[in-house]
DNA sequence: CCCAAAAATGAAAACGTTTGCATTTTTATT
DNA sequence: AATAAAAATGCAAACGTTTTCATTTTTGGG
């Protein structure tokens, strides 16, 4: 039995690639931290070293010192849905660009289950964790602090986040979608959001809904407020109850996956989007745009939030952890499709 | 300036835990890594110690002398696509399972990339690695090689694979869902395939739909061959050229992506699907099912496959590199949904 | 109870780098 | 050309574990 062959074969280190280019190891390990240092002609010996003997760093080995491993943790709640593989992607060829790679996990909305991912992301060293939203379990939070690990929370914009955020105004989107409708005319409006313990985003886009109707003085019915998971067929189902029993004029969905259901259970119904339903969802996805009719929704710009979190992640690891928690807003742009219309007065 | 502070301030080693626990450093080790050859109480006391400590391991440090990471390497072309982030869940998932960690990059079908990418990865130590397809720069393949690392390719099923494969017969689905439109009567075809250079998966589709024509004699002309990118807009934008001037009765595509796409031409041109155009994708991706109509595909089970590999890498790890290079088909379904009917003979 | 065998633990040498300090080489100044 | 200062390189001690080998403790059969 090949018992965890050892083996480790072809696999030169820094002390060959020294002895081939006749210089001490440590200057091949200046080679790659710091070329400035070495002298022109050595470097060049080192590089074609390295190179005859397909030599490959161990950045592993070298984290022992460096206390910098060069990879950077991001936990969502789920990958496998278009709320996050856009963040996922730019945050990860971000890091790229910084010669960091990407640590990533998903937690399927279980907060408990964060925690044991956090512990095992620690313990692989990672230099720093962006964290979807600001509700999280207590130890992980713990586990992070003690170790002094870089932190930041994306995709909600808090001003009084107690970790760095990077992220939008979720009660403003909800906001937004909302008084678009009853700007049209609607009043008998269902919301249909994602469930919001443990997800602040959620939450946030829904009070930012209520908050209109109450400024206006009007009162969603109970019967009118709906929760959803995010899944299409999921909504689709739940969009067809609503529709044939609440019949309202118009559907707030918390997220473009939602409404991506509720169009379709227009269509299954065979009503029309928008002339008897007006429809609005909050994310602005990957197919939003171009499905008939092109979703009314507010875009939520998830390249920049992840590109930005990767920077600034490694800048904290750069210039050593700034002593203030800063906060960053992006925008997010209403876009004004195809799925909303102004009421017909029967 | 706080230069790369080196704090580690309040992060306990194995050494703090062992004296805490009284006993000594090697039988910390030995606690986490082999816990049956330590007596009970000694367990429990080492237990108390860490958790009172808050002690995280330091993986890093321990496969120094392993020569295993725990952590495992997949590359995809792309994560911000439905039809990848099913795959990459499920295979992290897995991982977790095996207490393994996953490093991900996209390399945007760029193979020359990709080569940048292993190398990095190969920097860390990655114990594994999962690549799709089996189109690859020899220079990646080498590196891998001379490591001795498990490679595996996914989405694919070839017999003659170089490399230990686990996918779907793509050639097969390409023929299946051709088939189904010829066998329901169309014969004016368009075939919308994703560019196939460096792109096994998409070859063979096209290969097995091309290969059914032949079979029954009949010739898609130049004129029925488009080339499309994986992105629900831009099939639109080509489904309503094609619609608009080939005039085709039926549409074959690569992929559910671009079926979305050619279904929403269709109903931005007030073409019914299927009475007037039948629209055949291939993937079966989240939505698919769901959509108005319900896109008939075939289902690539995405999450099996993804599972298995993970299964399989880590197999690899611990029993040793198996000599034998094994092929794994998974098997598809065919999904008979409502975007296709027969011919209707005007 | 005794002793051999087995089980549990400890001591110390690795693992492949980085880095502080010492040494050598180069450069600049006079 | 001599020397001080600066630049380049080498030496060896880390980094935090795991693992081999040796030692101690426990177990079981007579």
């Amino acid at each position: 039995m090949a018992k965890r062959s050892r083996s480790r074969k072809g696999a030169p280190g820094i002390i060959e690639v020294a002895a081939r280019a006749g210089v001490s190891p440590a200057t091949v390990s200046r080679f790659f931290n710091t070329p400035d240092v070495v002298k022109s002609p050595t470097r060049k010996r080192i590089e074609q070293a390295a190179s005859d003997l397909g030599y490959i760093r161990d950045r592993m080995a070298g984290s022992m010192h460096n206390r910098f491993s060069g990879t950077i943790g991001l936990i969502v709640p789920t990958i496998d849905n278009a709320i996050f593989s856009e963040l996922i992607e730019a945050f990860s060829s971000q890091l790229l660009v910084h010669d960091r790679t990407m640590l990533i996990a998903a937690h399927g909305y279980d907060l408990k289950r964060e925690v044991g991912i956090v512990r095992s992301l620690l313990e692989r060293r990672i230099d720093g964790i962006a964290l979807v939203g600001q509700d999280h379990d207590t130890i992980a939070m713990n586990m992070l602090a003690q170790r002094n690990i870089p932190v930041i929370s994306i995709w909600n914009y808090d001003q009084d986040s107690y970790l760095p955020c990077i992220g939008a105004d979720n009660f403003a989107a909800g906001r937004t979608v909302t008084k678009h409708l009853l700007d049209l005319g609607h009043r008998n409006i269902s919301l249909v959001f994602a469930d919001t313990v443990g997800n602040d985003r959620a939450r946030e886009r829904l009070r930012g809904a209520l908050s209109v109707f109450e400024e206006m003085q009007l009162q969603p019915s109970g019967q009118n407020l709906h929760t959803c998971p995010y899944d299409v067929g999921e909504a689709k189902k739940l969009g067809i109850d609503i529709l044939t029993s609440v019949k309202p004029s118009a559907i707030v969905c918390g997220n473009d996956i939602i409404s991506h259901g509720a169009i379709y259970a227009c269509q299954a119904l065979g009503m029309r989007v928008p002339e008897d339903v007006s429809i609005v969802g909050i994310g602005d996805f990957r197919g939003s745009a171009h499905m008939e009719p092109g979703l009314t929704t507010i875009r939520l710009p998830a390249k920049r939030i992840g590109s930005l979190a990767a920077d600034k992640l490694v800048a904290m690891n750069e210039s050593g952890m700034p002593s203030k928690v800063t906060h960053q807003k992006v925008e997010m742009n209403f876009m004004d499709r195809g799925s909303t219309a102004a009421l017909q007065t029967p």
